[in-house]
DNA sequence: AAGAGGCCCTGATAGC
DNA sequence: TGCTATCAGGGCCTCT
């Protein structure tokens, strides 16, 4: 689920909570994640204090002393809850897929501090942990990775040459984290409807206004979106925590059969299957 | 070499 | 009720 304003989200409360505090201990419950988790992830994150945790796309980076970092991708499932000792029924929930409650099953890793511990879970398995030992490092695995979408260089230039001679349609161009990062299924739909460009158009074929009302749109709906505590697609029961309210907004994602909520438009939102992936859009103002 | 498609995995829901 | 099929926020890998 999480694209880069739930995984923001994330980021601020983990951030809030771990802060200038000091792994204990780490306990691996179960290491089969997209990628295997390493035998010595344990030791080696082992009494290390974080600075803070950043994030880049839909990664949060955990900054250690001494140029240590963990790089937590949460893949389609992951998520990730604060258990509180001292309040052992209270849980501040990081999810946007699951119950706030802590489940039961898929707890991956358990990250023990003083009086807390933070729990990562995933059942579908399609996240993963990295560790990277130095800055140069860290820079060097993002750098085949386009830039975001509030980055400066995400600017009509850069995506009008980028779009010269690409055959490719312009929601998989959003969806590839090589020209831009960060934005996934749901956002993609969401800023093209909003940008009017119909999401099975070529690349090459987008004018210059297109390209920037894309550009401004990627801008302004993921802010939006961060603004709103991200998007919870799934059930949430019994929560005053972090719960998502961008969902509320979504004007065609998952709307498949709806009017269109453009005024003075009275085409139907449609869903289309494209790369595995759904897609949707209105049918008479999406050119 | 760009682009399309398969695949990793579990769980929720729909349909019979 | 219980089965089967379909779909879900991502991204890596392979094939053409």
């Amino acid at each position: 689920m999480p694209e880069l304003p739930e995984v923001e989200i994330v980021r601020q409360s983990l951030h809030k909570k771990i802060e200038k505090k000091s792994i204990q201990k780490v306990i691996i419950r179960n290491r089969n994640l997209r990628f295997k988790i390493p035998g010595d992830f344990e030791s080696f994150l082992k009494d290390k204090k974080i600075i803070k945790v950043s994030r880049f796309s839909k990664y949060l980076i955990i900054h250690f002393q001494n140029e240590d970092y963990c790089l937590i991708h949460l893949g389609m499932s992951g998520t990730i809850h604060i258990l509180d000792k001292k309040n052992p029924l209270k849980f501040t929930n990081t999810s946007f897929y699951h119950s706030p409650f802590l489940p039961k099953k898929h707890n991956h890793a358990e990250f023990i501090f003083n009086n807390f511990k933070v729990i990562y879970n995933d059942p579908r398995r399609f996240g993963f942990f990295e560790i990277i030992k130095n800055n140069r490092d860290l820079e060097n695995r993002f750098k085949l990775m386009g830039p975001e979408p509030f980055s400066d260089k995400f600017n009509l230039n850069y995506v009008v040459n980028y779009f010269k001679n690409k055959n490719k349609d312009i929601k998989n161009f959003l969806l590839d984290q090589r020209f831009v990062s960060g934005i996934g299924n749901i956002y993609a739909s969401e800023i093209l409807f909003a940008s009017r460009v119909n999401p099975f158009k070529k690349a090459k074929r987008l004018n210059k206004n297109e390209c920037l009302n894309i550009i401004l749109n990627s801008k302004k709906i993921l802010k939006h979106a961060i603004n709103k505590g991200g998007s919870s697609i799934r059930d949430f029961k019994n929560i005053t925590g972090d719960k998502g309210t961008f969902q509320k907004e979504f004007r065609v994602y998952q709307q498949d059969g709806a009017n269109c909520k453009r005024s003075n438009c009275k085409g139907i939102i449609k869903k289309k299957i494209t790369s595995n992936r759904s897609t949707f859009f209105c049918v008479s103002c999406q050119k």
